[in-house]
DNA sequence: TTCTACCTACCTACTGACAGGTTGCTTACA
DNA sequence: TGTAAGCAACCTGTCAGTAGGTAGGTAGAA
């Protein structure tokens, strides 16, 4: 009867360790002292650290499109729909101190192996259709202003959030966070 | 008379290496070998790989400036300056081969001397005063449409750049970068 | 002029620490 | 009795950094 299913403690530890240290930033060391459990231990679970980024962005995949369907369940309109999104790219800046996983792996590229970029690609991907949608959905319910172009809107929205997320890193500070969003949040209707 | 500088030789080595491997992803036997001298000589000219990250965000810093006074002499509207800047960041992007050296470090800011995150703060503020500037002129000279807070615009535009590093960087796809930077290029006037 | 002293720039050879990973043994439990 | 999960011990390679030395240049004083 394990405390937690290790192989998750691991998981949750790695994900922690990655988008706060980056990719080339921790070891199976630092998850081992982590989760409690030996260094050697940690390769019955995941052979390789390869096989582990694979994991784990995996995981992160799944989950995000979780939230998506989560957000179109609960939001009827575009504009609450990226309401909510924003959120969850605040929270997951954890105040300054951590990146979205994508962004973390994106900047360690050459130590990743072609499984992990593939999923980058598809995350990327994912987002960037979901929010085509959202930006169309708020464009004909009236919910979001200013609107042209719903494709490259998700592109620019993409890229900022990911931006403010490297700027309230960069100095710690989530204020910088929603300094970089206010804009953007300025053109949602409440 | 040395072939080149050496030091400068070893500065341009690490800066191309951290931008493409991230700080914790290249190593002075990495600069070594491109550079053509041993690794312990390294430590001759960078006695340690932080005072090295020092001396590559100053040099960084100072060439940022540079630029942007450059452009300031160049180019009258501020329309003008912003196309100019977004160019600089395509460059520095390089097919999304690279990325700024400022979100590089960002990413692995726990690896890094406490010098080099102030002058990361330093390096943000002057980029976000510069665009201020920017935003607010080529509001009263018309070559910026839809500007309302120019503050707020040049946190957002910071973000947006860096963020489109990454997205071109994620997926090694230069056309990335120009889909995010789009819309805000339409804003733009010839 | 030549000796001494000191310099920069680089070298070989090495250190202790740590990286990811392997082998083979021991539990625990179904 | 089989299997999953964990362990200690160890491997090879690499990390940043150090010790100590050499080649060649410069500057000053006798």
């Amino acid at each position: 009867m394990p405390t937690t299913d290790t192989k998750t403690a691991l998981l949750n530890s790695a994900e922690h360790a990655a988008r706060t240290l980056g990719f080339d930033g921790f070891s199976y060391a630092d998850l081992a002292e982590d989760v409690g459990i030996r260094k050697a231990s940690i390769h019955h679970h995941f052979p390789s650290k390869a096989n582990l980024s694979v994991a784990l962005m995996q995981r992160y995949l799944a989950t995000f499109q979780e939230t998506c369907s989560k957000i179109e369940a609960d939001c009827p309109t575009g504009g609450a729909r990226l309401t909510e999104l924003i959120e969850r790219y605040r929270v997951g800046s954890d105040d300054g101190k951590r990146l979205c996983l994508c962004v973390s792996f994106s900047a360690s590229r050459d130590s990743l192996p072609p499984d992990v970029l593939d999923q980058i690609s598809r995350f990327r991907s994912m987002i960037i259709e979901w929010m085509t949608e959202t930006f169309k959905l708020g464009q004909s319910d009236g919910s979001i202003t200013g609107t042209t172009a719903p494709a490259l809107e998700a592109a620019a929205a993409l890229s900022l959030f990911e931006g403010a997320q490297l700027a309230a890193r960069a100095e710690e500070n989530p204020a910088l966070f929603d300094n970089a969003i206010e804009l953007l949040r300025q053109r949602i209707r409440a």
